[in-house]
DNA sequence: ATTGAAAGCTTTTTACT
DNA sequence: AGTAAAAAGCTTTCAAT
């Protein structure tokens, strides 16, 4: 993991649909040396895949919510049962009590009372905070 | 946006790199077809762009926490205080007092810590809370 | 809006440095 | 690791439906 690598992490974030040529040229190697070095970097899973990214608010999912969820089970093996969830977009499991913490997206605000409901019937789960999203400052990709 | 677009944004955010034969195939279509459809879905801006997702602890940003910030001002214009650190992957005006959930990436606890100092140096900030997640269980698209 | 095919690029491989 | 060039494959455009 070079400069260069990292150089072509961030145009690769920017845009994956761009061609090695390109690439090569921002970064100053030719076309096959890049593509070389983009192969390694996803071979050593540096490189998780390449995605489309969509506006949530196009398909439906205009209403973001933070949820913390607590527990008075342990958590640490309830993962399934959040990502049973489709509008859970992320779930991590945070420090202090038995707790984890979701990312939410729905539609309306309905829909996100129906989410917490169906959070609230997993095994264990004692309590939810929703923090609703007013408005997205920003959203971007982490930079090396 | 009918189902054959869904099942697109669904299989493009799975794997953007795959070829437009190989979509068609996967919703009945021909090749053609299928890039004209996708062509429009970002037209439309229902496709924002397309980039590779890289894994963060590759990167040197194996910390993640979210932090809640306090304001004693309206924070609804101070965005771009928080998109000039870098750290910072996200950052959402949330409703109930005036303030900002965000989500920082770092190295280390000890980087968490000076995103924390740098935060409370924009004007109007009164407190921090930051939430340290111990495990991701995911991070997933949002599905249509 | 979709098809099928042609033209023009890109990716991917290979031989060489 | 990098370059350059060839082969294979893909995107993009176009006439037709």
């Amino acid at each position: 993991m070079d400069d260069v690598d990292r150089q072509l992490l961030v145009l690769l974030q920017q845009d994956a649909a761009q061609s090695y040529a390109a690439l090569g040229q921002a970064v100053g190697l030719s076309a096959g040396a890049t593509h070389e070095r983009v192969r390694k970097l996803r071979e050593r899973g540096v490189i998780r895949r390449t995605a489309v990214e969509v506006d949530p608010a196009a398909i439906g999912r205009g209403v973001l919510a933070f949820v913390m969820v607590d527990s008075t089970k342990w958590v640490g093996d309830s993962g399934d049962r959040f990502a049973a969830i489709p509008e859970i977009q992320e779930a991590h499991v945070i420090a202090g009590s038995a707790a984890v913490l979701v990312k939410v997206r729905t539609a309306t605000t309905e829909q996100l009372q129906d989410v917490l409901r169906r959070i609230y019937a997993i095994d264990g789960v004692s309590g939810t905070q929703a923090t609703v999203v007013l408005e997205t400052f920003f959203e971007r990709p982490v930079t090396p």
